[in-house]
DNA sequence: CATGAATGAGGATTCATTCAT
DNA sequence: GATGAATGAATCCTCATTCAT
């Protein structure tokens, strides 16, 4: 009516959150397919059935996940716009532990996600609007004038580089994943000349 | 005891191969957690109890499975270093189809595996290992004098940019699971930018 | 106390009968373990915690149900009184379509209530009692003289013939839920000689 | 290869007869829906998982049970043939307690799966089979001539009074199931004239 | 060596019922 | 009176692993 949330609409919102970052915290701890309904119920602090209240079934919570990290991904490209250094802040952000971080995914959860789109339609077709969405924001970002904060490139270029940009991004989740403990320095050597190529005029 | 395998060894050593072929097409078409024990035995046309006196457990497999990646990979890059347009080879290998060549995994598996690595220390360790060898040929190549099919670059400049290199990789696997109908001829742009990020002296 | 219902009983009485009409509906709809509390509370509009406070448990939904079945077997039983060809009658109550009718509930849903009569004791008894009811109501039919628009049976004889009536209309029920379609002509003729049998003097 | 059951086959086959006599057993005594899958696995001796390897599910194992009335039907069929007095056999049928019986199911489970076929399409259809079956085996008893054991009805007669036969041994199912304590001699005589009116020339 | 039957713990999900508001 | 959120036991089913043959 109002168009300002009832009291039952605020509720249910903070259930889901509550429910999806307990998920999170879980599936970031013990993978996805390790995380039963059982140990997220007890860590949401609710029992097991109230889940199926918010969520219609276990994927419905992973998609929600999915679908929150749209915003968290812009959040961090803007943050990007602002950086001096972006090899520098792309390394930190890779050394930063998220483990206090509920809301951010974790990169083992990241590549989990990502081979379950090859394999679940919906998860797939999720992940796919989140890639075109971050392809989007960060071509714009690379196309935009200097003065505004952007790198100038022509539009068609700025497109080519935004997928460059996100492999190089995957690229280093898959590190951080695969070897957690490089060292940061020899890192951001190699980023340097990625990121350098992505920029470049 | 003589170095010689017998012919027991032999045939131990056929098992193996016989299920790890099978596994792997398993893990390929279904995934790491969904393949089941009796779907990988029927595939490799053996009883899933026999599985087991090869294996001591499914995570065994997958352990075998890494490990025999690194052969792979590194002929992988010997198949690199006679190529003349390196980025043209990558997008080529992110857009074979894998169905056929069962040997290697699928991109989703590689995710699914590096995920992995981050919950199970054994495979963390295995992938490990395989990702010090894969870099450190990575890393002779890019050192390698020209004539020699290398790229000249000093040892130090070598390593960084073998690191910038499996980054470059993982995260076309990354974008190959995630956008498997990806452009080529736009990934192929992108793809060039890096790589010569990559190469440059 | 006063014998007139209060207000707050005529509410409660119109309470208990919404519930019921949604219930029966579920029921027919859905079956009797089939349907939830959930369901049933959905369908009469109002939450599910509330009907508790008009019924004990599901089960005592079943057996409101079932007692008010009495009272609509009675006003069949008097509907057939009046009729020329009993045959057609019943062919036709086994043709109607309950859809429309919620008091009446389907033949279904008659297996299932005479099924759980064996399995719930408290059920079994209220079954009972409609059917020793039904039983006397058809005998009396049976047994009055013709003139007023009975049989003119001899009582002995009359509660054979009751008997053998219900065993013919619990056929027909049958009939009904396991074959809905099975064509009238057919069916009216089959009918016809058992009625002839049980009104025959 | 030699059309005789292997021993793999044989051991098959007697796994599913235990599986269904447990389940028969436990639905005779819970009914369907209450009777769980560890329940049978119990009372057939065996892990809940084993029952698996037998039945795709639950209904499985309810199809099968309704597939195997078939025969049993027939041979009760059979049984009436060469009977004198027909309506006794009939209610001695409806006397008998089949808790010993573990192949006939009881009259509430008929009841119940009478129920579950306007529910389920399978068990409907399932259902269906037997019953066009039972009725052909009626009619052609009804129609062959006396000398063979027959009541040498016409063809078509024979048919129509299939149908009222099953209407009947249906009601006396529906009867048992719900007054069990039903008097005998009076059920008899109720049985005789409906009985009478399906034999009738 | 090989089989495949058997186990049983564990997983997702449902739902009658309760109770704080 | 009325709500509907919350509970948690119970259900069906899966699957890695074992072991008698």
């Amino acid at each position: 009516m109002t168009g300002v949330p009832s009291v039952a609409e605020s509720h249910k919102q903070q259930q889901r959150e509550r429910i999806l970052k307990a998920a999170t915290r879980c599936f970031v701890r013990e993978g996805f397919h390790s995380a039963s309904m059982a140990t997220i119920a007890a860590t949401a602090g609710m029992s097991p059935g109230l889940i199926y209240r918010y969520f219609e079934n276990k994927n419905a919570i992973i998609l929600a996940i999915i679908e929150s990290q749209l915003a968290i991904i812009q959040q961090r490209v803007r943050e990007m716009r602002s950086t001096d250094d972006l090899a520098t802040t792309l390394v930190d952000y890779f050394e930063s532990q998220d483990a206090e971080d509920v809301e951010s995914i974790s990169a083992p959860l990241f590549m989990e996600m990502s081979a379950e789109a090859a394999r679940d339609p919906e998860i797939g077709a999720a992940i796919h609007r989140i890639d075109l969405a971050v392809r989007a924001e960060l071509a714009d970002w690379l196309a935009r004038s200097p003065d505004k904060g952007g790198h100038g490139l022509a539009p068609e270029i700025a497109r080519q580089r935004a997928l460059a940009f996100v492999i190089l991004i995957d690229g280093l989740k898959a590190r951080k994943t695969r070897e957690p403990d490089l060292d940061r320095a020899c890192l951001k050597r190699a980023v340097d000349a990625l990121v350098a190529a992505v920029l470049e005029r």
